[in-house]
RNA sequence: GGCGGCGUACCCAAGUGGUUAAGGGAGAGGUCUGCAAAACCUCCAUGCAUCGGUUCGAAUCCGAUCGCCGCCUCCA
């Protein structure tokens, strides 16, 4: 099997990955800020989080997990005089700005978790000695860090304080290709439209904040050794990502978008104050954008949420299979066919759990010409995260069992599943409720009835029995079928059959 | 103005130098079935925006043109 290999920003190539320690993946992704509902093309980010993620559990990895949850600092213009968006949402609503964070960390939770996504625990409050190695951490609990981290950087001659602010001198910084090595993009280069604002305290426009000071409309301020104010929008990462997973980074994650500004800033940062590489992979993930190919955005104001999908009767994890029928590093077009071809699909997944659980699957070791369907899955998997293959080879090997009469594929497809996702495993397992299994149960005798009038070869009334069946069954979420046996069965209902 | 990306069938989408251009949806035909449904089978791009070039050979590399999009302001 060939080693795991993914695209590294930094190089601009995919490469084989390689842990700092062998077997320890630590693995830092940008998260949500919560001001707002996450709306799919973010959700779309944490797909390709959970399943990158879930590739390096697949190879062995264990996977030391990191996710930040912005809830200040992020202004609604880099003008260093912007408004914090939580402040802004918080003073719309009238709640204040915990309280509107917490909210939409909720709905974020619950949204990931209906696509299965599978966040890393919630970082305990406050400093620890000993801090988790797998945390989802917030921004508000950690400034103590932040602080801390910006120390280290006054320290080394990288940060200069004026009265609006702690600054991060990028002309001193001289790192290994200096700002730009990930975007390639000379400073020069990248203003020479102007279009950045100049404060009159920084030495250069493309010095960015760390710490501001002095903006007394600010809800949410704290104090530091350079007085009292709150952190730059990039600060967080570099300090929790060090606080809970150490000075280098084997992988970190993000939306393309955070390549230029986000990302060159953390690195500067980050490596001005260790003196190590910050991150070994940068890795990224392209937009989801809709019909017109135009990128679905939050500043943007009208974009779809899960709840919009849910709304319109379709199974989130819908959506999470039409994130993996597309490379994570190309634009995706949404639209609600698509994801309602990829539910058709999902449906017959489950369809077959069904049918291979009714043969005895599950009593059974696989048949052994999976090995090279599994062979060739991990294969497309270890390419980049290769799931449209992927995917492509799942349903042929089910094509090929029900060709070959033979389903003793079902433990080989929750292993794919462990990867996918898609919750196979779960929905097979789900035992009936016991107000559905009583209606069931009431619809036996029915089925039997109408059975017997198939014997008798009685079809008016087979028919008659089947559509009342039907009727009842319906509301339950399931439909009658007959099998090629003869015998009828009650099974759930498909999706737009 | 600078940087970057994309353009593959009706739709979504793989493939980035080499036999017949993955897969899915939609569509057409068929097998099976009392009928339905499910499942399976067959068909569905001599062509990959356009035009040139390199090569024995290109969707894939190079150049030009057209079109779309992103970033350089908060953004996954």
């Amino acid at each position: 099997m060939k080693p795991f290999q993914i695209y590294n920003s930094l190089h601009r190539a995919v490469e084989e990955f390689v842990p700092l320690k062998p077997g320890i993946v630590t693995f830092y992704s940008c998260g949500p800020t919560v001001y707002l509902p996450q709306h799919l093309g973010n959700m779309r980010a944490y797909v390709f989080v959970d399943t990158l993620r879930r590739a390096l559990c697949f190879n062995g990895y264990d996977v030391r997990h990191v996710m930040n949850i912005t809830d200040v600092g992020h202004m609604t213009s880099d003008a260093d005089a912007g408004e914090d968006k939580i402040e802004k949402t918080a003073r719309a609503q009238g709640k204040s700005p915990r309280e509107v964070a917490d909210f939409y960390i909720a709905q974020f939770k619950r949204d990931c978790a209906a696509l299965n996504i599978e966040l890393p625990p919630d970082a305990p409050a406050g400093d620890h000695p000993a801090p988790p190695q797998s945390a989802l951490c917030r921004a508000t609990d950690n400034i103590g860090a932040m602080i801390a981290v910006i120390g280290r950087i006054m320290a080394n001659g990288y940060g200069y304080k004026t009265p609006s602010g702690v600054y991060f001198d990028v002309e001193k910084w001289r790192g290994p290709g200096g700002i730009g090595r990930l975007a390639r993009q000379s400073l020069a280069e990248q203003h020479a439209g102007q279009r950045l604002e100049h404060s009159p305290d920084k030495k250069s426009p493309h010095d960015f904040a760390l710490w501001v000071l002095n903006q007394p409309a600010h809800l949410m301020q704290w104090d530091s050794p350079w007085g009292r104010g709150y952190p730059g929008w990039h600060i967080e990462c570099s300090a929790m990502s060090m606080k809970y997973l150490g000075e280098t980074l084997d992988i970190h994650s993000g939306g393309l978008d955070h390549i230029p500004v986000h990302h060159e800033n953390e690195i500067a940062q980050s490596e001005s104050a260790t003196g190590h590489p910050f991150a070994r992979y940068f890795v990224h993930n392209a937009f989801l954008v809709g019909m017109e190919g135009a990128k679905i955005s939050k500043s943007a104001g009208r974009f779809p949420v899960l709840d919009d999908l849910v709304a319109a009767g379709i199974n989130p994890l819908a959506f999470r299979m039409l994130c993996l029928g597309a490379k994570y590093r190309s634009e995706l077009a949404f639209s609600i066919s698509a994801v309602e071809a990829m539910e058709l699909k999902l449906d017959y997944l489950d369809e077959f759990c069904r049918n291979a659980q009714r043969s005895g699957a599950t009593d059974f070791e696989d048949a052994a010409w999976t090995n090279a369907y599994i062979e060739s899955f991990h294969e497309e998997i270890n390419q980049d995260l290769n799931t449209p293959r992927a995917l492509a080879i799942v349903l042929d090997m089910i094509g090929q069992a029900y060709r070959r009469g033979d389903l003793l594929v079902l433990k080989t497809l929750l292993r794919f599943d462990e990867l996918l996702g898609l919750g196979l495993a779960e929905r097979l397992n789900e035992s009936l409720s016991e107000e559905r299994a009583f209606g069931l149960l009431e619809l036996e005798n029915l089925q039997k009835e109408r059975e017997l009038a198939r014997a008798c070869r009685d079809f008016k009334r087979a028919d008659a029995l089947r559509v009342q069946i039907n009727e009842k069954a319906d509301q339950l979420g399931y439909e009658l079928r007959d099998t090629p046996g003869g015998q009828s069965i009650l099974t759930p209902k498909r999706h737009r059959s």
